[in-house]
Formats: structure tokens, C-alpha cells, sequence
DNA sequence: AATGTCACG
DNA sequence: ACGTACGTGACATTT
């Protein structure tokens, strides 16, 4: 098989790179402040085009100054330029060490650009009957390709590439390659800075080419020219025409002092690249290279650490920690109410027991320090500790530090559930990541006893390590009172939930779920008839041909990948198909089908009938919980037909009913209070009805005037713009109406509620100011974005900046209440127990006596939970399931 | 692993 | 002129 050799033109990929992450030029830099986007980018292009070509030869070719041949041909080739940015010219020492990391040598010439070493080389290998391989973001590199020349000039980004070889030249231009230096001799070219034939572009000089051939065919042809425009600009520009087709054209006999036998493509030199991904903090990257490689070079990185290895005859050990200790039990799963355990660790100040023996928690000797009240812990994730040990029937009491829980309120932003990956957002190295330690995917293992002591070790310490520090942080920040009477408090709430779960009867589901079935495929046959054909109507691509290109309905909105089949397009074409309606139907169905029916049944426990979610405490950039396996907090409800899920949701016991409590517009009332506005605030303490009293402000009625439904539909529609961060275009598309009315509406709003005008300028200012918003509780959100010179990305964060301090004190508020709550269900010696929390809703179960009880002393809790200057109002439902508590 | 869609607050 | 509401998770299909 013929060799296969790899040209890159080294600046024009790294131009390319750069800009494609130029926007997010902020997120890209190192623990030393260097901008590494170009750098990145490079690497992925490296990577990419390595696996595709797997050259036996490659070179990138990089420009060696400002001079060259063409600048003293025309002094102002490439003038006019701006300076190449600091953030890319910083980048290229790194770029080039990048490249020899990857075995392949880098080369550049005094005088001569990249372009031309790669032309100079691309004939030698086409010569010897080498395949070869361009790499450039210069489309005029395109002149170069043969049959065994293929130049892949990169797209948007530096990842796709569109490949050139002459045939795909001439379906593009309908020229040859050599016929692209006369077409840029015709046109010029701007960004060189060269001039060529006035009012010559594309179109005309293509048009030409393809009559004549070359410029000296134009040439030797003008007197036939019929007298027009056009034959006057090509007299007048006939040298600067041939002086572009110099410029223009790739030398391809460059006096370079190296062939294509030096270049042999040597392979990744693993070490060095190691090295550098370190140096430049490409996390990604160092994971993906080899496995076993990485965990054993970083390992020899780690410093040595000593522990003792538990067993039967050595638990006394353990009492030699009487004030705190530090403790990990790991886990393989995410999933702690389900996973195996491999093992634990405990300890402090470098003394670390560590054993995979799970049993020994229980004995006597370990438990009595676990279930101690004065010996303190300290983790990382206290929940998943408490739930873990619970299943071992341990209590884990006197809970102080959470590395995963501090992390998480110091700064949302780079958080993992990884304790390596979390330590190392901290600076402290001396750790590794689950990953790279167990693999992923398929090669997932557990490693033998040393290397898993080993690491065990590790985490513990960095727990240990990380404490102080941390601590002091949050005191920094004013944090201390949120961690302490708040999530950490909440935690432990959200373990006994989680470990009560909630009943689910599974044969209401799976009766719902053959009706569903049924109905499922009498709409299937239904659709396929109105189609013609069978498709698969879960597949967005399918049905929009047939919809768009069969039956050729009208185009509303386009994916980047193809027809938008989404909701609100299809309900646009309703009335054009009866088709549309059906696969609406089916659409709706099949969710509830697979979803909710068969993913709610697969989740079941076995042994207790229940489903038991857990709640991500460290995971919303808002202070939310969020909830997974099963998410309990998407639960239909809007439409019937979803809402008798809700059904299935039964209580435990025999003669208790489910109980349900929500705030009833928090967000709103967040706002009153957060914005002082005077109006707004008094709509509420006069109870009125919020949207029907925004309706009656913004469309001008007398106190007595009706407002109609479509006034108050609209109303709440920009009570809910307002909250989300208001555009005139975003609550045009919701309600339907024009920008221009949108607009109307948001500044009528403004005039009625100049409060909450007066804090939308604030809050966006602070956050320019500071760099981040903060909630009631001090819970804090970084937004680095609002320094962004792109438009959309500024956006963005200053929507989240008016947004998160809305939705972030509603979170703040309903926790205070969970806490509360569940001390005042045992102070009040109920059996009522707290199940669920959806946002702005606590879900409980209780003996049916207890109801009345619960429906004084819940929404007391609730609208006590903080004092605001507006009430804050709590209504209750209760029945013999979720769905009869409505 | 990414994308489109749709369920919730 | 830019291109749009805020916060989530699960599923099926496609790459």
C-alpha cells in the first residue's frame, strides 16, 4: 500500500482554532493565566485527522517571519493586517511542542511561508506515488490537489474539514486546481491584502476561466472581448492580475533542507504529551490518553502515604481517634442506596485504617465512633454516607465538614461529584479521580489491595487537607450560617427521605401502561395509513421527511441537524394534515408510556415497593435540588391524561393518605420583596390575584373594569417574562403576539412596577461589578459570562443575574421549611412523614386523623419559614393518592 | 456522546 | 444588528 503522508499548516489551523473558541477565549486559560483555546483546538484537530489519515510521514509547517519572497515582490502583502492577538501569539511556542509531542516534527524556512514548504514537500510525495494529506484553514492551499493529493481546508471550528481533491475542486469551482491560482490573480485577495482585477470576483472570474483557461488566455483573447465594462478593468489591471497570480501561487521548489525520509511519523511520545496536558491543565485529555499509562505515571506523581490495613484483630485501633475523624466508604455506583461498597477509610492527621472488609463498620468498636455524638466527621458528601451506612444500620452522627457541600456553595460552577476532580478544583493535587484510577466504560476495574488503599488514603487526606481551607472560605464569603444551619441540616432531612422513598403501585401502572400500549398502535396504523408508508415516528429525522418532503408541509423552523418536528411547530400545521394531530397524540402517549410507566416500574425496589429517588444537592447553579433515579419532580400533571400517573402514588400504610403543600407564587412574592416594589408588594398583601392584578396595571383598567381571560393569560405571561430575565422577542413567541406589542407590555410593566425596573438595573450592574449574585442566604452564583465581548453569552448572564437571585432565595426558603418541618412533625409526635419536594411543594404521608392536624401545622411551618415583606401564602391538599391530593 | 423532544417547577 | 425567556432529567434515535 502506498505511504501516506500528512502536511498541517500549522499557522493557518491555529488562526482557525483560535477563533472558533474565541468566545469562550475566558474559559480556556491554565492555572498560570495562559490562554489555551488555540492550543486545544489543535490538539483536537491533531487527534482527529491522526486516527483518520495514520500517516507513515507528517510535518507541520509553521511561517517563519514577517519577510518573505512575495514581500519584497509587493512590500504590502499581507499589510494592513491587524497584530496577531497576544491571547494566540502567547499560544504558539505551545502549539509546536504540542505537535513534537505527538512524534511529528515541526519546520519552518526564513523567507518562505508555510504554504509553500508544504507545496515543495506535496510534490516530492506525489512524485515518489505517496498519498497525501493537507491540513490547512487556507482554501487557497486547494491549488495543490492531485489524484494523490487530498487538501482538507477546515470548517467552522478546526474539527470538520471539507475535503479537496480535484474532483471535488471542479464540482465546487468547476475548475481545475491550477485554475484557482488564476481565479485568485483575477479576484485578489483581501485578507493578503492584494488587489487584482477591479470588480472581478468569484462569478466573473470563474466565468472567464472556464472560456479561456488561464490569465494568459484571458489576455491573448481581449481584443475579441466585446467593448464593455468589464474589458476596460481587465486592460487597465492586467499587471496587478498577473502580479496576484504570483503572489497567489504555491512555490514548489522551496530550498528546503529536509525530505520527506526525515519526517517519519514517530507516534505519541506519551510522557511528554503527559507533561504538557499537565502543564496546560487539559484534564480531558490526560483521562483519555491510555489508562494504565496515566494511573501509573500519575501515581508515581502522587506522594507515598501510609495507612494500616483493619482487620478482626486490629480494631482497636479506631480508638485512638476520640475528637474527629475523616471518613470515605467508596462506592463503584453513583447510586448509593443500590451500589456494592469496595472498601472504606477513616482516620486523621496521616493516620489512616483502610480496608475493604465492609463488615468491620459494624463491629462494635467502629460503629460506636460512626454513631458517636462527640467524635465529628468529616466527608465528602455527607448524604451519600448517611444513606450508605444506614444500609448497614449504622447512624451516622455528628456530621461537621462536607468537602462536596462546601465546594459546591463556594462556587457552582466547577463542581463534580468527584472527590479527585473537586480537590484539584482546589489546588491540592495529591489525588487522583475516580477515573483514572478504576477506568471507564469497559475498561472499568477495581483495582488490587495496594492501589486501592492507596487511594482511599489519598481522598481521606485531601478531605483532611482541604478543611480548614475551605472552611475559612465559606467564612470569607459569609457562607458559614448557609452551610451550617442550612444544607448541611438539609442533608441529613433529604437522607431520611430518600431512604423512606415513596409507595408506587405497580399493577396500577402496568394496567395503565397495556391501555396506553393499545392505543399506542391503533395510532401507529393510523399514522402509517395518512403517511403511506411505516416509519418510525419516535425518529425526528424520519418524520420530518415524510412530513416536510413527502407530504410537503411547510417548513416552520429548522434544527441544525434537519426539520424541527417540536411541539410548537407541529401545532402550527395541525389544521394543514390530520396527520399532525395523530403524531401529536402518539408523541404524547409514547412519553407517558416509556417514561413514565416503564421507567418508573424499572426503578422499583423489589423489596419494599417504593421508589427511592436520590436528590442532587450540589448540582443547580441556583440552590434548586434536583432529582434522579427516578426523577420524582417531573411527575406529569398539566394534562389529564399524564396526571393519573400520579395514581400509582400510594402511602405506605393502610389508612394513611398523601398530603401536599405548595407555596403558592413564591417567585413572585421573592420578588416583591427582593425589589421593594411598592405596588407589587401591595397586590400581595392585599391577597389579590397576581396576575389579574398585573393585568389590571399593564392594560390601564379602572378598579371595577372585568378583565377577560386573554388579559390574564397575558399578564401571567409577563409575570413569568419578568422572572426569566424579560425579552420583548421571548414573550412575543409565548403568548403570541407581535415584538412590537411585546415590548409594549414590558414597558407599560416597567411604569407600573418601577420597583422591580429600579433592581433588574441594580442586580445586572452588581454583577458586572462583582462578578457574581448572591440570594437571601448568601448563596452565591459566579457568572463569568457577563464579561463576554459575545452578545448572546453577555445575555445570558445578565438574564441569570436578575433570574438566579429570584429562584435561588424561592430554594433557599422551601429548605428552611424541610428543616423545620421534619423537627416539628417529631416535636408534635406525628407519624406524618415528609416524602418529596418539588420545588415549590413538600409531599408527605400521614394517618388520615392526622390530616387536620398537618393542614394547620405544615403551612405554618411553610409561610414561617423566613419573614419577608410580603406573606407568604401555603394551600394544602390531601387524598388517598398523589393524584386525589389536588 | 450528541441531539431532539418533552415532562416538571 | 446581534437572537432570545430561568432551572432541571429521561428517553429514543443517531453519530
Amino acid at each position: 500500500m502506498a505511504k501516506k503522508v500528512l502536511l498541517i499548516d500549522g499557522n493557518s489551523v491555529a488562526f482557525r482554532a483560535f477563533f472558533a473558541l474565541f468566545q469562550q477565549v475566558d474559559k480556556f486559560v491554565n492555572q498560570d493565566g495562559l490562554h489555551t483555546g488555540a492550543i486545544f483546538g489543535f490538539n483536537k484537530m491533531l487527534d482527529i485527522i491522526l486516527d483518520e489519515v495514520k500517516p507513515d510521514y507528517a510535518i507541520v509547517a509553521f511561517d517563519a517571519g514577517k519577510t518573505t519572497f512575495r514581500t519584497e515582490m509587493f512590500p504590502d502583502y499581507k499589510g494592513g493586517r491587524s497584530k496577531t492577538p497576544s491571547e494566540l501569539s502567547e499560544q504558539m511556542p505551545f502549539i509546536k511542542k504540542l505537535v513534537q509531542a505527538h512524534g511529528i516534527k515541526t519546520y519552518e524556512l526564513p523567507n518562505y511561508e508555510a504554504d509553500d514548504i508544504i507545496g515543495t514537500l506535496a510534490k516530492e510525495a506525489d512524485n515518489s506515488g505517496y498519498m497525501t494529506t493537507v491540513v490547512t484553514g487556507d482554501r487557497d492551499l486547494t491549488q495543490l490537489s492531485t489524484d494523490n493529493v487530498t487538501v482538507s481546508v477546515t470548517k467552522k471550528g478546526v474539527t470538520e474539514v471539507e475535503n479537496y481533491d480535484p474532483v471535488h475542486v471542479m464540482e465546487k469551482y468547476e475548475i481545475t486546481p491550477a485554475q484557482i491560482i488564476d481565479m485568485k490573480g483575477l479576484m485578489g485577495d483581501a485578507s493578503d491584502n492584494y488587489p487584482g482585477v477591479t470588480k472581478v470576483g468569484e462569478k466573473t472570474a470563474i466565468k472567464l476561466l472556464k472560456q479561456y483557461g488561464t490569465i494568459e488566455g484571458i489576455y491573448e483573447h481581449i481584443d475579441e472581448f466585446k467593448q464593455s465594462k468589464m474589458k476596460e478593468h481587465l486592460i487597465e489591471d492586467q499587471e496587478l492580475a498577473f502580479q496576484a497570480k504570483k503572489l497567489a501561487t504555491i512555490n514548489q521548489d522551496a530550498p528546503i533542507e529536509i525530505k520527506l525520509s526525515d519526517i517519519e511519523f514517530k507516534g505519541i511520545q506519551t510522557e511528554e504529551l503527559i507533561e504538557l496536558y499537565r502543564q496546560l491543565d487539559f484534564k480531558s485529555y490526560l483521562a483519555k490518553l491510555d489508562g494504565e499509562q496515566i494511573s501509573l505515571d500519575l501515581d508515581a506523581a502522587l506522594s507515598e502515604i501510609e495507612f494500616t490495613v483493619l482487620n478482626q484483630d486490629n480494631l482497636n485501633e479506631v480508638n485512638q481517634f476520640n475528637d474527629e475523624i475523616t471518613l470515605y466508604v467508596e462506592m463503584p455506583d453513583s447510586n448509593y442506596h443500590t451500589s456494592e461498597f469496595t472498601g472504606f477509610v477513616m482516620g486523621n492527621n496521616s493516620h489512616w485504617l483502610v480496608s475493604r472488609d465492609i463488615d468491620l463498620l459494624q463491629s462494635d468498636e467502629i460503629k460506636s465512633v460512626l454513631e458517636s455524638n462527640d467524635i465529628k466527621k468529616n466527608v465528602f458528601n455527607a448524604k451519600a454516607m448517611t444513606v450508605a451506612l444506614n444500609r448497614l444500620g449504622i447512624k451516622l452522627n455528628n456530621l461537621d465538614f462536607d468537602l462536596l457541600l462546601a465546594s459546591y456553595l463556594l462556587d457552582t460552577n466547577d463542581n463534580s461529584d468527584d472527590l479527585g476532580q473537586v480537590a484539584h478544583e482546589h489546588g491540592f493535587m495529591d489525588v487522583m479521580s475516580d477515573e483514572s484510577v478504576y477506568g471507564k466504560g469497559a475498561k472499568f476495574a477495581i483495582p488490587a489491595d495496594q492501589e486501592l488503599f492507596e487511594h482511599l488514603a489519598h481522598k481521606a487526606n485531601a478531605i483532611d487537607v482541604l478543611h480548614e481551607k475551605l472552611v475559612k472560605e465559606l467564612e470569607t464569603n459569609e457562607q458559614t450560617a448557609l452551610y451550617r444551619t442550612i444544607e448541611l441540616p438539609l442533608s441529613n432531612v433529604l437522607s431520611k427521605m430518600e431512604i423512606r422513598g415513596i409507595h408506587v403501585n405497580a399493577d396500577t401502572l402496568e394496567s395503565m401502561g397495556s391501555k396506553l400500549i393499545e392505543r399506542m398502535s391503533e395510532m401507529k396504523q393510523l399514522i402509517y395509513q395518512e403517511a403511506g408508508e411505516e416509519f418510525n415516528i419516535n425518529s425526528p429525522k424520519q418524520l420530518g421527511e415524510i412530513l416536510f418532503e413527502k407530504m410537503g408541509l411547510p417548513v416552520i423552523k429548522k434544527t441544525k441537524t434537519g426539520y424541527s418536528t417540536a411541539v410548537d411547530v407541529l401545532e402550527k400545521l395541525r389544521a394543514d394534515a390530520p396527520i399532525v394531530d395523530n403524531v401529536l397524540q402518539y408523541r404524547q402517549i409514547s412519553k407517558l408510556q416509556s417514561t413514565y410507566i416503564e421507567g418508573l416500574l424499572k426503578v422499583i425496589h423489589s423489596t419494599d415497593q417504593k421508589v427511592h429517588t436520590r436528590y442532587l444537592q450540589t448540582l443547580t447553579q441556583t440552590g434548586r435540588l434536583s432529582s434522579v433515579d427516578p426523577n420524582l419532580q417531573n411527575i406529569p400533571i398539566r394534562l389529564e391524561e399524564g396526571r393519573k400517573i400520579r395514581q400509582a402514588f400510594e402511602p405506605s400504610h393502610e389508612g394513611w393518605e398523601i398530603f401536599s403543600s405548595d407555596y403558592s407564587q413564591i417567585e413572585l412574592r421573592v420578588l416583591a420583596h427582593i425589589t421593594g416594589d411598592k405596588n407589587l408588594q401591595e397586590a400581595f398583601i392585599e391577597d389579590e390575584d397576581i396576575h389579574a392584578s398585573t393585568a389590571r396595571r399593564i392594560f390601564k383598567l379602572g378598579p371595577n373594569d372585568e378583565i377577560n381571560r386573554d388579559q390574564r393569560r397575558q399578564a401571567k405571561a409577563v409575570n413569568f417574562g419578568i422572572v426569566y430575565g424579560i425579552s420583548d422577542f421571548g414573550l412575543a413567541q409565548n403568548i403570541g403576539i407581535t415584538r412590537k406589542q411585546a415590548k409594549m407590555f414590558i414597558e407599560t410593566y416597567f411604569e407600573e412596577f418601577p420597583g422591580v425596573k429600579q433592581y433588574i438595573d441594580d442586580i445586572v450592574g452588581l454583577a458586572h461589578q462583582q462578578g457574581y449574585v448572591e440570594t437571601l442566604t448568601n448563596r452565591r452564583r459566579y457568572l463569568p459570562d457577563i464579561h463576554a465581548k459575545n452578545f448572546n453569552l453577555r445575555s445570558f448572564a445578565e438574564r441569570t443575574a436578575m433570574n438566579t437571585p429570584i429562584q435561588g432565595s424561592a430554594a433557599d426558603i422551601i429548605k428552611i421549611a424541610m428543616i423545620k418541618m421534619e423537627d416539628a412533625l417529631k416535636d408534635a409526635g406525628l407519624q406524618a412523614k415528609m416524602l418529596l419536594q418539588i420545588h415549590d411543594e413538600l409531599v408527605f404521608e400521614a394517618p388520615a386523623e392526622e390530616i387536620p392536624t398537618l393542614e394547620k401545622l405544615v403551612p405554618r411551618i411553610m409561610d414561617s419559614a423566613v419573614s419577608l415583606d410580603v406573606p407568604l401564602k401555603v394551600e394544602s391538599a390531601h387524598g388517598k393518592t398523589w393524584y386525589e391530593a389536588k
